[in-house]
RNA sequence: GCUGAAGUGGUGGAAUUGGUAGACACGUUGGACUUAAAAUCCAAUGGCCAUUAUGGCCGUGCGGGUUCAAGUCCCGCCUUCAGUACCA
């Protein structure tokens, strides 16, 4: 019989899903264990092999646990709210609700045939109503809470409703927007209705607030922090600029402390709390308060360097700093407002590509000193962020380098405060060795005591106190965009009011198109039925809207992560209509045991999720205020691009780093010549021809005449080329030029220079895997040539799972025909080969040995070398010729979580009728590893000179005695007299001459 | 700049508490089988030297150190990757 994989592999997939082998109960007499993969957005062009490699790892621990006794849950789902199904309907009409449908199926298909074991009973669809109105009802509860500094946790906004009518909120300890002004109760109860929820909004966790906010022209929509990277947006690369906007947004900067500190408590690695510590970006000192010269304005400012106030020679504020306008003097008006012009101009990425110049002015105006009464002069600068603390600091020349570089610029002065110390040419920045002089009460302090001192001064004099800032911003919630979870919001006079939670879900609306209204309106300013019957309680035509009884609803939607923050909670009860999950389903299952998925994460849902759980839990929903104990990221399997070399650019360079002479340049090109790559890096053939094809334009002319003159003393290269389809270049690189002409036409007419052999090779690669790369593997093929247990294993094989890896179809081989081997050792031509033979003490030491190592390396989570056990073990067994049921039955449970199908196939060969996942992982017995005598490798002077063999139950006494003995016989010594022997039972002995 | 991770053959990568470095696999070379190819099997494969076998020397980014013994521990560098950045 031979191994048919594919019918093998259809076989138990369909066993699987018709037995529901993998459905979890919410009750069980086993131990509970709850492995979670991130669940993937389901995009248009279907699964790469890099995909499934965390599905794979967590589906082998899954499996594991099982065998090892546990009631493991394992789901998977779909975050189907998301962009690109949205610009797809922007482009075709297609409802995004249709091609999001159509994706799930073609990743439910493949992911299928991998093998999986999700309980797909559990399946949940952030896009589904079902899901969403528990998105929307955490949304309700937000709103509905503040957070309360004092017990340090959400409370309902009731409470603080009463405080107000009480006793104002003069008392009161929340976390809130920072321009809420004090309150009698008296004033409260006088308030308009309208003033009142305006006042409550700057309480409440979820609040709409004018905020200043990332905007990307080019999407249509708002960006949170975390989707920008290097001033354009994640998606896409467009520029972001400032916009002020009314936006929804969560105030989990009031969570910042408990967000930090719960890092403690989890087992994730130390890179991604690293990163989410970073961003929070906790920094402890003091705000200090400085007073303007002749004007009623202080200035707060946030240091963590409170104890060299008496450096202090200047101020700085940012340019957008709102004092700025009211404190310019009349003789600095115009250089002010000529330099705020120019930082507006300067985009966020100009401002961070260029860190070097030093640019600002002064305002003409001077604060107060707090002790030494000195004027001190107030200059702008861009250097000085108005994100960030109060958007203006005190300005410490000799303790800071920034400032430094700004006085030193501008001529301030730049006393010294530090003891022993030349500031001459930098600043010094030293916490541990500072010892403060020229500084009044706080001459000869070190940092620590200084700073104490100096904020208690500060507090005497009521000009500062102690204070922690946190970088971390809170997050803007809107996103103008149609395919995302609506509001549960209506607004009667311009006030937002929540939808009762009886009336959840709010479906999205139908809309013609999903672009923005042209009044600018997000897409949502489409629909026609989109109003609230705040009397029926139903969504109505807003036709209808009269602001008495019917009221316009939100017209943004949430951003991607609202689904994503609770989905791990909502698996344990997916079904359940009438609570987000019972206290019965998340009391057993508690929290993710083990939770795998990418670290790109790390600032983004990683957070939120957090800050979801911790709002849960303070409303006494979830038993544990971090989701998921234990969380390891696997690394990105990346693709070989083949790249076409194309004569578009020349690039030279002439001398050498640090040489004077060094001369480096390059001008573009056009031609439709194509070169293999031996020739692009051959310097005689790039010379010849950048001889022969002058380029146009002064510039480049002048380049190339200078080059030309001097030829052989520069070295000339190409861009890298153009991306050609993998697919079309065999083992050795070689392109199949006719298949690149039909699939490219532009180069139908390209001249193809080739190498001297008569091939045409390409430029290899290795980047990110990408449909746009053209250097995607899909694991289709991957299954229907190898079968999913070689994709299973060879995922597994390719190195450790948290590093990033490029992916070599080629190796497939090894662990194919290991899984041949495998079969061989159950099969032959005659058929089935195990017996009831009693089994060898190799064949026993063979299993045993690998139970052990295979638990170990499981438990480690280095997958990769327990296929390498494998391997050893059927090629040790096959050489034995082993074919007892005893060693070749559990040896199937060893394998079966890596490769599946085969393990279930074998295992029903053996005379089983249920599911191998039911079988318990063999047990380790040290016995079949014990040896009667050990090879005890001897060294003389640290060098290996002999082995002995010696009994195991020797004495260290009994071995030095034996080893004195051997090296008389033997000479080993090589004429030396040994001084000592050195034994350590069971391992090596050293003989030192 | 700061933070984190890493550096081992032609390649991916093994190596428990410091204990015979290079497991396993790919690739390469040679051989068997075959008309041939595929598949399969066998052998060799870190470098250098020696060979009649046994052998010898050097080798885990670089330079030191600790130790009978260092890929592993300590000190000082270099390089690469990732994240982050005028954060006061």
């Amino acid at each position: 019989m031979k191994y048919h994989f594919n019918e093998i592999e259809k076989k138990w997939q369909d066993y699987w899903a018709k037995n529901q082998t993998f459905k979890a109960e919410n009750q069980s007499d086993k131990p509970k264990y709850y492995v979670l993969d991130m669940f993937p957005y389901p995009s248009g062009a279907g699964l790469h092999v890099g995909h499934p490699l965390g599905y794979i790892a967590s589906d082998i621990y899954a499996r594991y646990k099982r065998h090892k006794g546990f009631n493991v849950l394992h789901p998977q789902g779909y975050d189907s709210f998301g962009l690109p199904a949205e610009q797809y309907a922007i482009q075709t009409g297609q409802h995004p609700a249709i091609t999001t449908e159509e994706n799930i199926k073609t990743y439910r298909r493949q992911l299928d045939q991998i093998g999986f074991s999700f309980d797909w009973s559990r399946e949940v669809r952030t896009s589904d109503p079902k899901y969403y109105k528990w998105t929307q009802w955490i949304f309700i509860k937000l709103f509905e809470s503040y957070y309360c500094k004092d017990s340090n946790q959400a409370r309902p906004i009731s409470e603080l409703i009463t405080v107000f009518n009480q006793e104002g909120n003069l008392r009161i300890n929340a976390a809130c927007d920072e321009d809420v002004t004090f309150f009698s109760a008296g004033e409260w109860k006088v308030f308009s209705f309208k003033t009142q929820q305006e006042i409550l909004l700057k309480y409440r966790l979820t609040y709409l607030a004018e905020t200043e906010v990332n905007w990307c022209p080019a999407l249509g929509t708002v960006l949170a922090n975390d989707e920008i990277v290097n001033g354009v947006s994640e998606r896409g690369g467009h520029p972001v600029v400032r916009k002020k906007m009314t936006q929804w947004s969560m105030r989990i900067s009031a969570y910042a402390e408990r967000l930090l500190q719960g890092l403690e408590t989890i087992d994730w690695t130390d890179s991604l709390k690293e990163s989410q510590r970073n961003w929070i970006g906790k920094s402890v000192g003091a705000s200090v308060t400085f007073k303007v010269k002749n004007h009623d304005e202080v200035i707060d400012v946030f240091t963590t360097r409170p104890d060299t106030i008496f450096g202090a020679s200047f101020m700085t504020l940012a340019p957008e700093h709102e004092l700025v306008s009211k404190i310019t003097t009349p003789e600095q008006k115009a250089e002010v407002e000529a330099y705020i012009e120019a930082t507006a101009k300067r985009s966020e990425r100009d401002r961070m590509a260029d860190v070097k110049t030093i640019t600002g002015a002064f305002t003409g105006a001077y604060a107060d000193h707090p002790f030494t009464k000195e004027p001190i002069p107030i200059w702008i600068g861009d250097y000085v962020l108005a994100g960030y603390g109060t958007g203006a600091v005190m300005s410490v020349p000799c303790g800071d380098q920034r400032d430094f570089d700004f006085a030193k610029h501008f001529n301030i002065p730049i006393p010294n405060i530090f003891e022993g110390v030349d500031i001459s040419e930098e600043a010094f920045t030293d916490k541990e060795k500072t010892i403060i002089a020229n500084s009044d009460f706080l001459n000869g302090l070190n940092y620590k005591e200084a700073t104490k001192k100096i904020i208690e001064e500060l507090e005497k004099i009521g000009q500062g106190q102690g204070k922690t800032n946190y970088r971390l911003r809170d997050a803007v919630f809107s996103r103008q965009r149609y395919w995302g979870e609506p509001f549960p919001v209506y607004y009667v006079n311009g006030m937002p009011q929540m939808i009762d939670e009886k009336y959840l879900p709010i479906t999205l609306p139908e809309v013609e198109k999903y672009l923005p209204t042209e009044t600018g309106e997000p897409p949502l300013g489409n629909a026609t039925v989109w109003a609230w019957d705040a009397q029926r309680h139903i969504v109505v035509n807003n036709s209808d809207i009269d602001h008495k009884t019917i009221f316009p609803l939100e017209l943004n939607t949430m951003p991607g992560w609202a689904g994503s923050s609770q989905y791990f909670n909502r698996y344990m009860d997916p079904h359940n209509d009438n609570e987000i999950f019972s206290q019965e389903a998340i009391n057993y299952w508690q929290q993710v045991d083990l939770y795998i998925g990418g670290s790109e994460h790390a600032t983004g849902h990683l957070l939120y999720s957090r800050f979801w759980q911790k709002f849960m839990f303070d409303l006494g929903l979830v038993p544990h205020d971090e989701y998921a104990k234990k969380l390891i990221n696997q690394g990105m399997i990346l693709g070989t691009s083949a790249f076409v070399r194309r004569i578009d650019s020349f690039m030279f360079e002439k001398g050498k780093q640090g040489v004077t002479d060094f001369h480096t340049g390059g001008y573009n090109v056009e031609t439709n010549i194509l070169v293999s790559n031996g020739l692009a890096q051959n310097q005689t053939f790039l010379k010849d021809l950048l001889i022969k094809i002058k380029p146009e334009g002064e510039i480049a002319l002048k380049a190339y005449n200078k080059i030309i003159s001097d030829i052989e003393e520069y070295s000339i290269s190409i861009r890298q080329g153009i991306h050609a389809d993998v697919s079309f270049v065999n083992s050795s690189d070689e392109l199949d030029i006719e298949t690149f002409k039909n699939w490219r036409p532009e180069f139908k007419d390209a001249e193809f220079i080739c190498e001297e052999d008569g091939t045409f090779k390409v430029k290899r690669d290795v980047e990110k895997m990408s449909k746009s790369k053209y250097n995607v593997v899909n694991p289709d093929n991957i299954c229907h040539d190898y079968g999913a247990d070689s994709l299973r294993l060879y995922e597994m094989f390719l190195g450790p799972l948290e590093q990033y890896k490029p992916w070599n179809t080629a190796g497939i081989t090894g662990v194919h025909s290991f899984l041949k081997k495998l079969w061989k050792l159950y099969f032959d031509d005659k058929g089935l080969k195990v017996t009831d033979t009693k089994p060898s003490s190799d064949s026993l030491k063979t299993l045993h040995k690998t139970i052990k190592k295979v638990e170990e390396d499981i438990e480690n989570f280095s997958f990769n070398t327990s296929v390498s056990t494998f391997m050893i073990a059927v090629n040790e067994l096959t050489a034995q010729k082993c074919t007892s049921k005893a060693i070749l039955e559990p040896l199937l449970i060893l394998i079966s979580p890596y490769a599946p199908h085969i393990a279930e196939e074998l295992w029903e060969a053996l005379g089983h009728n249920e599911s191998i996942s039911t079988a318990d992982f063999p047990v380790f017995d040290e016995q079949y590893l014990v040896e009667s005598t050990k090879n005890y490798p001897i060294s003389f002077n640290g060098k290996m000179r002999f082995t002995l063999e010696l009994p195991l139950d020797l004495s260290k006494e009994d071995i030095e005695k034996a080893v004195l003995e051997y090296e008389k016989t033997q000479d080993q010594l090589q004429g030396r007299t040994p001084k000592k022997v050195i034994v350590v039972p069971g391992k090596i002995v050293n003989i030192v001459g």
